[in-house]
RNA sequence: GGGCCCGUAGCUUAGGUUGGUUGGAGCACCCGGCUGAUAACCGGGAGGUCAAGAGUUCAAAUCUCUUCGGGCCCA
């Protein structure tokens, strides 16, 4: 039986309810066992770490997961939500050196990295709990209990594995990374760690010449690095821009033709030639210095795209070994990495001149040195932003460090064909930023030179007539090449540092490597590691990929996202995911991103607290695309809550209260839709679309369009137009087939949204849902099939009429607000012009129309010159491409006719005719528009096809009839006052003056039947429990009543 | 420095692919109405240089370019 619920919604206690509910009956693990053996939706997630709390954005994440997996599984796919930790990781030992006071890596190595790595392993579920309970407290079901973890030995093994894959396919390699380096600290530092020890400074830039081999002549080099030029090994010029080469101050000099101006301004000098950047690929020139001897090819000019014309001399000083992008083009050419830095940031013994200086101190030296021998044409102070160690506030180095890397260049037309494979949720991401990153792709380097992530697991043999290397792929095989493989193994530092692992072709002691491997290899593996895979589930495995969905924020285009990519390309050469949906950022309310540091951020278990889950996933879904950033504070989640999550509410709270009064038995008092009113049908045609619509954009993932739908039906649709109108059919006291008629749609209405919704807001439609089944209907509505749209309940004419007829009733009510009569005074008619079709499709709805704008008649009519005078005006989507740049003079000509005047001469004539200058146009009817203007005594207002008149005489009797309501509204409201019962009867007496008490006492059964009176009598003084005076109009009336 | 996304009323936003007379809506505000869904509802009003500038066109929120602002990613 239906239950009428508590009024008020408290969202807090009731989601509470809920989730009680789920857990006592098992309903998340009962969803995914009731559709085992059915067709698999493949998820996965991508792990959070756990070292920190989640924010806003992991909320959203989550929550638009859940959406997506709950929508497939009522939709009868099986899903497994297997939950997943990233573990591993810089943030993690940053946390923990902090902890413990730790500043550097020597101190960490003095703590002791098997205490140390201990502490990491602690630190990384330090936060598990907030995490459990907030993706409980949103619903997002996930299976918590079973995660994959990536500090797991079986994880770290199925990751060896797929390097050894690598290896086997030639693609791990040693090499060099430039990086930023702070020579103090003797560490290499990661972008998170530069990007907050960024300064600006003032330094010198000096313009330096190199002289031309076979020429004499000088290429002219700008650099804001002195110190480098002692490593310099090419000159690096764009290839298609041009260069020139001109006689300046008794010397030659090349450089771009695009600095000339700024570089020789107010100089005089002689332009001598002119050639493309391409022309001088190859041109060698003398070295500055001759500290060193190269084992390659050095001293002669580049070309390279990432030379710039916005400063500087368009020809760029190359040294490989201290800056990113002359490695890069270096490794290209072949240029050898002129290495004259010590680690500690000193010139080494090689550099006579400067050796032990600190570089940077070596600056004004070099330049002095320079100078004295000609070689610098001009030094000028430079101000820009340097990189500085956050720790110890020593200027960063660019430096080449050796690395591991994954070759993934050789396999670029791979990634991008797989790529190609891949559906993309914003579309503009696959050949934008994610397809222009992998066009352009980099080898991964892969190893850092930390301590607590998955080693890397390469060994190389210390015999130096052997110097063998192996990668090592799997557990057994390390424990056959081991002595002292013990059983409780933990693959991380310093475990496999230890162990005594002989060289399979010497048998001599072999060697780690000593780095672990970046973490997002770790994430980007989960997709085959979660199984422990090869070793274990490889039909699992084959079943789950690849998989058919994931979904995080847009910071994970080039990071999960690629990851994934990059290791399932070069291991099966498949793309690992079908469809990815990417979300736009969570900012706060000024647009800005959320940071602990700002103090921007907004805690979601507030809001949780307050709104609710169901109000904070709908505001979330609905606000924005899921690829745009939402901006997230309380006051919009509130707006959400009242807006939608509130009138949903009150509404199925309405129905209910009637319901369980009238104890209506769905399985008993259904009446066939055939037999229902035509407000019924209109509903349910209305919801069926409405479904249709949902279905549409959760294909595409154009969720804020399916919640607006629903939000859309909701509010307007069902509350308040189908309410509304349906209230009076719930008052009469029997239980009549309109009644149940009403009750019977209500019921379906309310079942089906609490289906529909329930991937939306699962906590609300469950509560719904739980009141209003019956006992052979699934125990929770998340165990139910989602809705199709029942094609036979569509019903596209009905709609179309109540469309128009509640259009009328809109112009109607503004109609009546414009002439200023309430609508409560009845009007004797109005007429309505339109055509017949629209006469058939609304005359079935009629009553609606006249009991909202309250006329006693309505009438049709085919034209409305009865009620109007009509004018022509101009047409300009007709006169402007027909006049072009005419089409001004004429419309000027046109605006100084009388419009009556005009329309007669355009009935009359077919055409008028305007002349300009020599030039006679003519116009004719489609270069007009015509517009209408009312009669006396008559109100119009119209929409499209359809024209509204509204009769405005008030007569006498209609007033009398608009007056008994006043009274009647008065009455209500003192029954209100005094708190009475719907069914209590009262007695009335009433004081008006004689006029009203005549017109009145035409109306008294209905004021009686209205109000519940027994009788009404006209006094002098009114008495009763509660007596008030009145105002109606002007007119005093004093009113008393009494139970 | 490079790439991508975004900028519409005080706030949240629709529209933009396909240029066309007056750029829709909700919240908040003001006026009026309604009153057994009341943290509601209905009608009206005020509020917009569609970020700015330029171009294409008879006509630009819409197409193009530039600038500014915000965001993300990569340097």
């Amino acid at each position: 039986m239906i239950k009428s619920p508590p009024q008020k919604y408290i969202p807090k206690e009731f989601e509470e309810k809920i989730q009680k509910f789920w857990t006592e009956n098992n309903i998340f693990k009962k969803s995914v066992i009731l559709r085992k053996g059915c067709k698999p939706y493949v998820f996965l997630e991508g792990p959070p770490t756990a070292n920190g709390l989640p924010h806003p954005g992991h909320v959203l994440t989550r929550v638009m997961k859940d959406l997506i997996l709950r929508y497939h599984a009522m939709n009868g796919y099986y899903i497994e939500r297997k939950a997943g930790w990233d573990t591993h990781g810089l943030p993690v030992e940053i946390e923990v050196e902090k902890k413990i006071g730790l500043k550097d890596k020597q101190a960490v190595e003095d703590y002791g990295i098997k205490k140390f790595n201990e502490k990491c392993r602690k630190s990384v579920f330090k936060y598990e709990a907030a995490w459990v309970s907030i993706t409980d407290r949103i619903g997002f079901w996930l299976d918590m209990s079973n995660p994959y973890i990536t500090l797991k030995n079986e994880y770290i093994e199925s990751v060896w594995w797929s390097l050894k894959q690598a290896w086997e396919k030639k693609l791990l390699y040693h090499g060099h990374k430039v990086v930023p380096y702070c020579p103090r600290c003797g560490t290499a530092l990661s972008a998170h760690e530069i990007a907050q020890g960024y300064k600006t400074v003032e330094e010198p830039s000096i313009f330096v010449k190199f002289k031309l081999k076979k020429e004499d002549a000088y290429f002219l080099a700008w650099t804001t690095t002195p110190w480098t030029l002692i490593s310099n090994a090419a000159l690096a010029v764009h290839p298609d821009e041009t260069y020139i080469k001109v006689r300046y101050n008794g010397q030659t000099l090349i450089f771009a033709e695009e600095r000339a101006a700024v570089l020789l301004k107010g100089q005089e000098y002689e332009l001598l030639d002119g050639f493309s950047g391409k022309k001088l690929e190859n041109v060698e020139y003398e070295p500055l210095f001759n500290y060193y001897k190269p084992d390659k090819k050095a001293w002669y000019v580049i070309c390279a795209d990432f030379v710039t014309m916005d400063d500087g001399t368009g020809i760029v000083h190359i040294a490989p070994a201290f800056g990113e992008d002359d490695y890069n083009v270096g490794k290209k050419y072949e240029l050898p990495v002129i290495q004259l830095v010590k680690l500690d940031g000193t010139f080494k013994d090689e550099v006579t001149l400067w050796k032990g200086q600190f570089v940077k101190d070596a600056d004004p030296n070099i330049i002095k040195h320079l100078e004295e021998r000609g070689l610098v044409e001009g030094v000028k102070e430079y101000v820009h932003e340097y990189p500085f160690c956050w720790r110890c506030d020593s200027p960063l180095l660019y430096y080449a460090m050796e690395s591991w890397f994954i070759a993934m260049s050789k396999v670029q037309e791979s990634l991008i064909k797989n790529n190609d494979q891949i559906k993309w949720y914003p579309k503009h991401l696959q050949q934008g930023r994610f397809g222009d990153f992998i066009r352009d792709v980099k080898d991964w380097a892969l190893s850092r030179n930390r301590y607590w992530g998955t080693p890397l697991p390469i060994w190389t043999c210390t015999n130096k007539t052997c110097r063998h290397r192996i990668c090592v792929g799997s557990i057994d095989e390390l424990k056959s090449l081991s002595d002292n493989f013990t059983d409780d193994y933990d693959l991380h530092k310093p475990f496999v540092d230890e162990l005594i692992v002989r060289c399979p072709k010497c048998q001599s002691e072999m060697k780690r490597e000593k780095e672990v491997i970046d973490c997002w290899y770790d994430s980007g593996s989960a997709f085959f590691a979660q199984w422990h895979y090869p070793f274990e589930n490889k039909e699992k495995f084959k079943e789950n990929f690849p998989v058919d969905f994931i979904s995080e924020a847009l910071d994970q285009t080039r990071g999960w996202f690629y990851s994934l990519l990059a290791i399932s390309t070069f291991l099966f050469d498949e793309n690992p995911y079908k469809n990815v949906l990417t979300l736009g950022l969570v900012l706060d309310k000024d647009n800005q991103k959320m940071s602990k540091s700002k103090k921007n951020y907004v805690d979601p278990n507030i809001i949780l607290d307050h709104e609710g889950a169901d109000a904070l996933r709908w505001y979330l879904i609905s606000a924005n695309a899921p690829w745009v950033s939402t901006r997230f504070y309380e006051g919009a989640v509130k707006d959400t809550f009242g807006k939608f999550i509130l009138t949903l509410w009150n509404s199925y709270n309405f129905f209910t209260t009637y319901a369980s009064l009238d104890k209506f038995d769905p399985k008993k008092d259904i009446i066939p839709l055939k037999s229902r009113q035509f407000l019924d049908k209109w509903v349910l045609s209305r919801f069926n679309k409405t479904i249709t619509e949902v279905r549409k954009y959760v294909k595409t993932f154009e969720i804020h369009k399916a919640s607006r739908a629903i939000e859309s039906f909701v509010v307007e649709d069902f509350s308040n137009w189908y309410l509304r109108r349906s209230r009076k059919r719930l008052w009469v006291e029997e239980k009549t087939d309109d009644k149940l008629s009403g009750y019977s749609t209500m019921y379906d209405v309310f079942l089906g949204l609490s289906k529909v919704l329930a991937p939306f807001i699962p906590f609300i439609t469950e509560t719904i849902y739980l009141n209003l089944r019956t006992d052979d209907m699934s125990e929770s509505v998340h165990l139910c099939d989602y809705l199709e749209p029942n094609e036979k309940q569509v019903d596209e004419k009905l709609e179309e009429g109540m469309e128009r007829i509640r259009t009328l009733v809109e112009i109607g009510r503004a109609l009546r607000s414009k002439i200023g009569i309430k609508v409560k005074y009845p009007l004797n008619s109005a007429t309505l012009v339109c055509g017949k079709d629209i006469e058939d499709s609304i005359k079935d709805l009629l009553d609606l129309l006249n009991e909202e704008i309250n006329v006693k008649h309505i009438s049709f009519a085919r034209d409305t010159s009865q009620f109007m005078t009509k004018m022509a005006k101009p047409n300009y989507s007709s006169l402007g491409p027909k006049f072009k740049d005419k089409a001004k003079i004429i419309l000027g000509k046109i605006e100084s006719w009388d419009k009556i005047e005009l329309y007669e001469e355009l009935m009359k004539n077919k055409e008028i005719v305007i002349e300009l200058d020599t030039e006679k146009i003519k116009l004719t009817k489609d270069d007009f528009e015509t517009i209408e203007k009312e009669k006396e005594h008559v109100a119009f207002a119209e929409v499209e096809d359809m024209t509204l008149f509204l009769d405005t005489v008030l007569t006498p009797e209609l007033e009398a009839e608009g007056f008994a309501r006043e009274m009647v509204r008065r009455i209500q409201s003192m029954r209100k006052e005094l708190d009475l019962d719907v069914e209590d009867k009262i007695t009335t007496e009433v004081k008006v003056d004689p006029d009203r008490k005549k017109a009145l006492q035409q109306w008294e059964e209905y004021i009686k039947g209205e109000t519940r009176s027994k009788k009404i009598t006209f006094v002098e003084k009114p008495t009763g429990r509660l007596v008030k005076k009145w105002t109606i109009d002007k007119l005093v009336a004093e009113i008393g009543i009494d139970k």
